[in-house]
DNA sequence: TCATAAACCAAGCAAGCGCTAGGTAAAATA
DNA sequence: TATTTTACCTAGCGCTTGCTTGGTTTATGA
């Protein structure tokens, strides 16, 4: 019995998981509340997944892989330096709180609740993701756009970001395009673009 | 058998439970391992808490208290409103990361682990602790010192300070101090300390 | 049409969980 | 000195957990 990795079932499952996850956490989500919301029996579950370990890195997997080709996406053509530095927290900001909300708060709040061995495969993907931060805030340091040590304003603008999930509710507060708006302003030191 | 509230033991046995939580999470300490840290068996923890939540509730209580003192004392005698920001900034920074770490990790990242009834005993504390901070930055605002909206910048600022305990190291990377006015600088507009 | 594989179910096991009951020993109090 | 209180232990109960086993149904494709 080996698993599929790629079936259309399977990703039904993770999105349902992902739900889950969000609402009441990895630990207190039992294997049974997952199953019954997908509508099958909790054994079943383990047709799909080797162990429930599995689905959470499903989940995360899936909300990683999406983040970086979201970023890729929306700012890879922009030259201008400003405008692409705000491509990329309104980037960030649409997809996490997109349609993939759940599996992207999920990756942010349970990445603590994975084996060592589940984090390894999993670690590069973020390096790619800080990574490419890092090289357009480097660039807008050079320019005088941002001040200060390029890490920390990485760190300073991801975690303020990431923090909404707390916080933030869509179609709520304010639009998510306002809020890119003003979380750049915060950061920028010259105005160039309102 | 009524439980003492302020017995030397029960804040002996809370401060070991706070770094079995950070370290485990909440969910992943089992009573067993909350007692042998503290050298006495299981049951014998619930001569002091009447479950195990309430050892939860004691560690962020406790946590949120000494936060809410901290800020006052090291903010309130301080009128020139730039140095009274960085100071809250810094004095932030030094208690989450200071002696109570453990406490104060646990305090953002185990509130979800409450019942409704625990955290409406917390939420007067946080609310309390929020709009002190939401008073100075407001302040700040009408001086021109920040720009953008009060609230919004309240959550940018606490969101990024928080999000330190991801990766942060004391002892490791640079000061708690070197943070503070590396922060400090970067929310600010018109740079008056340095 | 018939074999093969994929998706599921029924039943339950072993382990670990939070917590309790009833007791002992020592310290504090009267 | 007698009584109460505090702090702990021993033993284990009842329940839930993740997961397994062995079998059935449903879809797929030759």
């Amino acid at each position: 019995m080996t698993i599929p990795k790629q079936s259309i079932r399977r990703k039904e499952l993770v999105a349902s998981a992902a739900k889950l996850f969000k609402d009441n956490s990895f630990d207190r989500t039992t294997v049974r509340m997952l199953a019954s919301a997908a509508g099958i029996k909790s054994g079943s579950l383990f047709h799909h997944f080797k162990d429930k370990e599995e689905i959470l890195l499903a989940v995360i997997d899936d909300g990683l892989n999406k983040s970086l080709k979201a970023i890729h996406l929306e700012t890879q053509s922009i030259t201008q330096l400003d405008k692409k530095l705000f491509a990329l927290i309104y980037a960030h900001l649409k997809t996490l709180h997109g349609a993939e909300r759940d599996a992207h708060i999920v990756s942010i709040t349970e990445w603590r609740s994975l084996s060592a061995e589940s984090k390894k495969h999993l670690i590069a993907l973020r390096d790619e993701y800080e990574n490419y931060w890092q090289t357009i805030i480097s660039e807008a340091v050079d320019m005088g756009l941002l001040i200060g040590d390029p890490s920390l304003i990485r760190l300073f603008i991801l975690g303020s970001l990431n923090w909404s999930i707390q916080w933030f509710h869509p179609n709520k507060d304010k639009t998510i395009e306002e809020m890119a708006h003003e979380f750049y302003n915060m950061v920028v030191k010259k105005n160039t673009t309102t």
